[in-house]
DNA sequence: TGCCAGGCTTCAC
DNA sequence: GTGAAGCATGGC
């Protein structure tokens, strides 16, 4: 077990925040992640202080990059105009959460199952994934089982990956396993290619469009001016941008800010309230 | 019970 | 190129 100070960092809200489909609260409080093959229980202590169970080299090497440590998340409040209402109190509201920096395998299945799916018939349906196919690993008498390798699922036909409620969306993971086993997807090219190019190979595949594409580059690839536009950020663009959001302000910051953005719309009663911008 | 969900493919035009 | 239809399933 180790201690760290952290700013801007609050467990709640990154596991609430529709990133990650394996984080959860435990019965004794905290949450824990299984991520990388490995499970991890984080408490958050007050004042900033929170404690995971793990090593410090285990901590340097895996989840001081998952959480993206390295990150400022201090500078974007300086990038919203002061009119930008709307912007201001998602800010306000999802101060301290995280971009995660995630497998790029797993958030790739994880978001080409989420299509059409709310949040908890998603990690449903990863976690039936995961219990049905993925390999059992052991932390501390705690049994769990790993997100199930392109190797695993390329094995799996449709009829029975549709036991784990994926629906239509079966025979996208296939195809996506296949191509993975086959070396037609290489995420250490995808990395560097650039995001125009990285988003155009990712859209070339079956059963991934704008919005998956843009959830890989992000949570996946490490491309921070990803902008997945989901119902949600559609809706709020709409209602509070006249469908115009000025992309160019944020350069670099993007994803941070749809993910402020679509937390803020989802955790709250905001869509029963009139727009904080003004569209005139 | 009906609507909707971190959408995509297919097909008609 | 654009727009509508169809799609499996579960949460609320």
């Amino acid at each position: 077990m180790i201690y760290k100070d952290i700013p801007d960092f609050d467990i709640a809200k990154i596991a609430d925040s529709g990133q990650c489909f394996r984080m959860n609260p435990l019965p004794s409080g905290g949450y824990s992640v299984i991520a990388f093959g490995r499970y991890l229980e984080i408490r958050d202590l007050g004042g900033g202080r929170n404690s995971f169970s793990c090593t410090e080299e285990e901590f340097g090497a895996i989840w001081a990059d998952y959480f993206d440590l390295n990150s400022d998340y201090t500078g974007v409040a300086s990038m919203i105009p002061p009119d930008d209402r709307f912007l201001q109190a998602a800010l306000d509201y999802g101060r301290g959460m995280r971009l995660l920096h995630q497998d790029p395998w797993e958030v790739m299945v994880s978001f080409i199952l989420s299509q059409r799916k709310n949040i908890p018939a998603i990690k449903a349906s990863v976690e039936a994934l995961c219990d049905r196919y993925g390999k059992e690993a052991i932390w501390n008498h705690v049994t769990y089982r790993c997100f199930p390798s392109a190797e695993r699922l390329a094995g799996i036909s449709c009829g029975d990956l549709r036991t784990c409620s994926l629906g239509y969306r079966d025979k996208y993971v296939a195809e996506a396993a296949r191509q993975f086993e086959a070396g037609q997807i290489r995420f250490d090219e995808l990395k560097t290619a650039g995001f125009d190019a990285a988003k155009a190979s990712l859209k070339g595949m079956y059963g991934i469009g704008d919005k998956v594409a843009d959830c890989i580059l992000l949570f996946g690839l490490g491309y921070g001016n990803a902008f997945p536009e989901d119902t949600w950020i559609k809706k709020i663009l709409e209602k509070e941008y006249a469908g115009h959001f000025p992309k160019e302000l944020y350069d670099g910051y993007l994803g941070m800010v749809q993910q402020y953005m679509f937390y803020y719309a989802r955790s709250t009663s905001y869509a029963a309230i009139a727009p904080l911008n003004s569209c005139d």
